[in-house]
DNA sequence: CAATCATATTCAATTCCATGTATATGATTA
DNA sequence: TAATCATATACATGGAATTGAATATGATTG
């Protein structure tokens, strides 16, 4: 936007929110942090996309303010920083008719704490 | 998105949403949008850009579905398909602080029949 | 302190998007 | 039917986003 227009300025933040959603990947990682904190090597057993793709995609996530991390000895653990963000996406999902539930019951095996002692649990 | 992922196919749909509204000029017409149809030039006056460069986002917002045309006489007049949308816009704006209320007060006058029939009232 | 672990960053190639300029379309009027 | 009106489209260029591959970081353990 080269010779951006006075009336247009106040839309700026709001597109850069809009900038980051616009991304598949960057969309299934918030439906996984819907339910809360989870590590990186969770999503990436998840979403079985390479390690480094992932950790790109949290980066944008967490440059631009969506999300935080939290170190837990080997693990690194993300969260949703402002909960506000799920009403966006559940509104795009009602305007497309869609409603997404990430299949939960997919237990998805990685080596954090949390994973472990689940596991360990049943 | 050269090798997708079967997780992250159904977001394909919400991300082509979140692409369009990607863009301050596509948000601010649809705020213009707001409140019922509007011609081209009423657009046009109100945000100051160039004639083909409003037509240029009409196409992109037409093209996905979220605006329809209408012809009467000379003037071309755009609505809102599906109001929902407004439902991502205010998400949005409460997630970014933001209440957008464009400056209505602001009188935009354009050789529409609307607009020359309201001046001529006052 | 060296090895190992989870995770992050860099870099390059490609594709996609934004936008200025020029021109086309198609309805309307004289 | 020619001129005029509002609007749309085409094309070209520059810039941004995507993503694969390789490598770096920095905490942890032996």
């Amino acid at each position: 936007m080269i010779d951006q227009d006075i009336e247009t300025k106040p839309y700026d933040l709001q597109t850069q929110v809009f900038r980051v959603l616009n991304h598949p990947a960057r969309l299934a990682l918030l439906e996984i942090l819907r339910d809360g904190e989870h590590c990186v090597c969770h999503m990436e057993a998840y979403l079985g996309f390479r390690q480094s793709y992932i950790s790109q995609q949290l980066a944008v996530l967490r440059e631009a303010g969506l999300i935080q991390d939290r170190r837990d000895g080997w693990n690194i653990f993300y969260r949703v920083v402002n909960l506000d963000i799920y009403d966006v996406l559940d509104a795009v999902q009602k305007y497309t008719g869609q409603s997404i539930n990430p299949s939960k019951e997919q237990v998805v095996s990685c080596n954090c704490p949390n994973c472990v002692s689940k596991a360990n649990r049943q």
